[in-house]
DNA sequence: TTGTACGCGTTATCAC
DNA sequence: GTGATAACGCGTACAA
């Protein structure tokens, strides 16, 4: 059956529609209608305070009428400085990276910027070639939702001399700014809970490297001060959805042995988890209890609600978004390396 | 407490990691290692058929000692075109867009396109804003996950010469190209199951406006067609997580009457409401049947699963790809109109 | 405070 | 098939 043609809603004259000439109008056109020399009116929107106020006013005047805008890529071959930022994120589909590119976005594009999104898949291959890819886009700056550790593009990434902001851990070398939040201790404060509630046969369910590896590392840790070893590790490949949170519990309640409590590295594979809990019959948290991580949309809203440690990926965006814009104006920031707290968000599963 | 530092893992030596001088080469300096003038160089890697074998191999090899990679604002400047493709989402948060953005990437990347991301919110004066500054920055293509409604933004688009994709909807005129579906069939194929299945009692929660508005069309028309009007109608603004849908069913319920099944205009909605009902002690679906749109990872995860129509979203991206690399080849796709299908998936919330 | 002259790195155009 | 020349649109450096 062919498709229905959809009648979509034309709507015309709205009142920030653009009337825009063929051609972008240049910024000598401005000047003459302004009646002033180009460079005054690149002043105008560069560095108005160099500018009279009458003069200001009526270039200003001018790019409003004209509906001008600075041609991006004259402006970068010339100054050597491009509005656009790249932001690599891990996986575009998790909401958490998500809500962290809003927040960047919320930043930076009032001031003009960009934003160039990059997807890395967690692998070290499309990282080196992004960063690769950098050297000739010549990005203001660059963010990155995680942070990097082929050590060889830690160095590209410094010899760019652009601001970069790495985020979603705490090393004690960023490659240069930092808005993190410590997995060690978010894996301590889940092995603490879990402790403190009563469990002790503790799993860990999450990938093997990364930021996996240091929530583990944090758990584990906390577990052993409590003279506690960990009953199991299950660890996964790449998590997309929901469904890997089922077959990893499938895996860890496959393997045998008693289990109290599972700490998920992610709320994915936590909501996942539950669901393949009660799906078997098993009480959540009375014959499991699960404790995810990043707080995810659904996790307050699956029966029983998620317990998890929340960190604010927006927040975290937002401040990434402030301290490259601080350096974009020259400025350097007071807080260039920061860490953000963690919540843990006590629900029903533990 | 001061945040515990991550020992991340660094990483060197990888098989691909970049030897990268300081400053980027030149043009210059590479036509010189070559023995050659700066245009051949230019032209070993634009158009290489140009050249003599001899020629171009030497020139190659250069590139290759050299690790030139062209200044992309200069070329952008110069030949008017540019390596990023630009693509707008609605919410950059929706998992939908989201598998389209990845099906894009997959077949972009490839061949050396740049992906630049925007959000345009629903809000039509930042579809305004953007458009605008497509205008200096030259993409070489432009994607929407959408239609674009407004008339000026419309034409601004033509005008800007490059191929444009158009998605998630059918009209009768897109700009350029289009791979979309029908979201009156959507509507008519969601009234169609639930009238099969023997309710009677109809109502639609969604947006008001795009979209949502052709999927209710749908909707109703095919109700009408049974002789049913729709029982009630609830429309949201924004809809950013399934707290919206939970909302909206409550809505719905509290302007009471007698209702059978309700359309939900997507995933995020119906997950909602199916899990505000069953809180509110509604049996799903012998109280009230839930449909939704789009099949989200969630949707066959909670119980009882919800049955949605679904669109291959990851598949739209790719073939929006597709049809971008034919054009910007300079080749004309054969079918630069396509319409996806739709499948319903049943599942217990009908 | 404003203007003039020039160059950023590349490619279109035309000549050989 | 290859090269010389100019130009893309802007902002730096310096002059007035």
């Amino acid at each position: 059956m062919p498709a229905t043609y959809d009648n979509v809603v034309r709507v015309s004259g709205h009142a920030e529609a653009p009337r825009l000439a063929a051609k972008a109008p240049r910024i000598e056109m401005v000047a003459q209608l302004a009646g002033v020399s180009p460079i005054t009116v690149s002043r105008a929107l560069r560095q108005p305070e160099k500018l009279s106020e009458a003069t200001r006013r009526k270039v200003l005047e001018a790019v409003e009428r004209s509906g001008y805008e600075s041609n991006p890529h004259a402006r970068a071959l010339r100054s050597g400085r491009s509005t656009l930022v790249a932001a690599f994120v891990s996986n575009i589909l998790s909401q958490q990276f998500g809500l962290a590119i809003q927040g960047l976005a919320a930043e930076l594009e009032p001031e003009g910027y960009e934003l160039m999104i990059g997807q890395t898949s967690y692998s070290y291959a499309k990282e080196v070639a992004m960063v690769r890819s950098l050297r000739s886009l010549r990005p203001a700056a660059v963010m990155f939702t995680g942070v990097i550790e082929l050590e060889e593009n830690r160095q590209a990434l410094r010899e760019l001399g652009i601001p970069v902001v790495e985020t979603w851990a705490f090393p004690r070398d960023p490659i240069d700014m930092l808005v993190g939040f410590s997995n060690v201790d978010a894996g301590a404060m889940a092995a603490r809970h879990l402790i403190e509630k009563g469990y002790r046969r503790l799993t860990f369910i999450g990938r093997s490297g990364g930021r996996g590896a240091l929530r583990l590392q944090g758990f584990r840790e906390e577990a052993g001060r409590s003279g506690l070893t960990l009953a199991r590790i299950v660890t996964v490949d790449e998590v997309q959805s929901i469904a890997d949170g089922r077959t990893a519990l499938t895996t860890l309640l496959a393997e045998g042995g008693p289990v109290d409590a599972a700490f998920c590295a992610n709320d994915l594979l936590a909501t996942g988890a539950v669901i393949e809990a009660r799906a078997r019959g098993l009480a959540v948290p009375s014959d499991l209890a699960i404790l995810g991580f990043g707080d995810n949309d659904a996790a307050g809203e699956i029966a029983p609600g998620l317990t998890t440690i929340s960190m604010d990926a927006h927040d975290l965006g937002r401040r990434a978004g402030e301290l490259l814009r601080a350096r974009l104006a020259g400025q350097e920031p007071q807080h260039a390396i920061q860490s953000l707290p963690l919540h843990l968000i006590t629900r029903g599963s533990t």
